[in-house]
DNA sequence: AAATATACTTACTAATAAGTAAGTTTGCAA
DNA sequence: TTGCAAACTTACTTATTAGTAAGTATATTT
């Protein structure tokens, strides 16, 4: 694999994650980059073709996490910290989920984008609900909505988190994450 | 006031709304309208101008629901019950909400804007935040942590899942919804 | 050594964007 | 009736955008 393609999507993601879709231009990339405008439609035709792999980037990446934790034994509350680290890492890097990212720019994504979009948002969601159910089989957790109704307010509270502590300073972002962990607390 | 100055706001809001302030244009409003590009020039001096208009409006229009609310004797679950009634109708709408729409896109929107942005955020979270502290003190509400974190896991909820409703649709938003309020009854 | 594929650059096109300056119509006031 | 302000339109500029076609240097294969 090129190193030049992966620099692209990388910064390609920054980009959407701080600025947003409609907001940057190949133009961003190809001067930090030190490269022409042409050399990135040498690996993505078109910014369609960007923005989709940069979504197929990171499901591949929440694929490996999930089954990295799986394989290495970790427990449903252990899982739910890590994903939640996601997040703080986020925060501490000033930059939105790719998911809270895209998703205000359905209307104007290309199709394959948003096929994209959804495979993640669903994936993820289906992950959470997968991981609140066992874990509270087990005894880890505890909580009386229906696991997929938790999920997906336990995700909707992460991903719109990220933008609400970039607009309200006096946030505490740590105390906000571990409110969600403790809330599941037996 | 002006009739087409007012069509403009709706509009753009509209626009802001479904597309994404960096995916919408003047030409959009000015199609729309059957008027000329310069036409929205002269009542918003530029798309910052609007931009900044647009969110002025949505705070005058929750400050008199609030108001309205206070002086008809809502209780606070009534109130919070209202609130939430908000982001039903938007999503009955196929749309989100104002601070969900232009939050991923601080980094390219300009200050005025902005500042406009922060106030309504801080604003919304400030009457969530005095809503569950005196709903709870009456007795209304039950929930362990501290209102104003209580007040951003409720906030970030509502926000995010008009995006994530739209990517997966086999979310029930109405019990999502009730989930939410449940979580609170005593 | 010749041919070919990779990884670009040069140089451009066409479309669309925000924004502006100057002119026009309409209604109202002096 | 003249003057003036409000509410536009016409016609334009400038900047930026995604995207392309054709060329070039370098490395690799045949």
């Amino acid at each position: 694999m090129s190193i030049t393609r992966e620099k692209i999507i990388e910064l390609g993601e920054d980009l959407i994650r701080t600025k947003g879709y409609n907001a940057f231009s190949y133009q961003d990339i190809s001067s930090e980059l030190g490269i022409k405008n042409a050399a990135i439609h040498y690996y993505f035709p078109s910014k369609e073709n960007l923005g989709t792999s940069i979504v197929k980037t990171n499901i591949q990446r929440f694929e490996e996490m999930a089954e990295n934790m799986k394989s290495r034994g970790f427990d449903e509350w252990h899982q739910l910290e890590t994903f939640i680290k996601i997040y703080t890492k986020s925060h501490r890097e000033q930059k939105r989920c790719i998911v809270g990212s895209l998703g205000p720019d359905i209307n104007s994504l290309s199709e394959n984008t948003v096929a994209e979009l959804r495979r993640i948002s669903e994936l993820i969601l289906k992950w959470l609900t997968a991981t609140l159910t066992s874990g509270r089989e087990k005894g880890l957790f505890a909580f009386n909505e229906e696991p997929q109704i938790k999920a997906l307010l336990i995700l909707s509270s992460l991903v719109a988190s990220l933008q609400l502590a970039r607009l309200i300073d006096k946030i505490e972002y740590k105390s906000f994450c571990n409110a969600i962990l403790e809330d599941l607390r037996m």
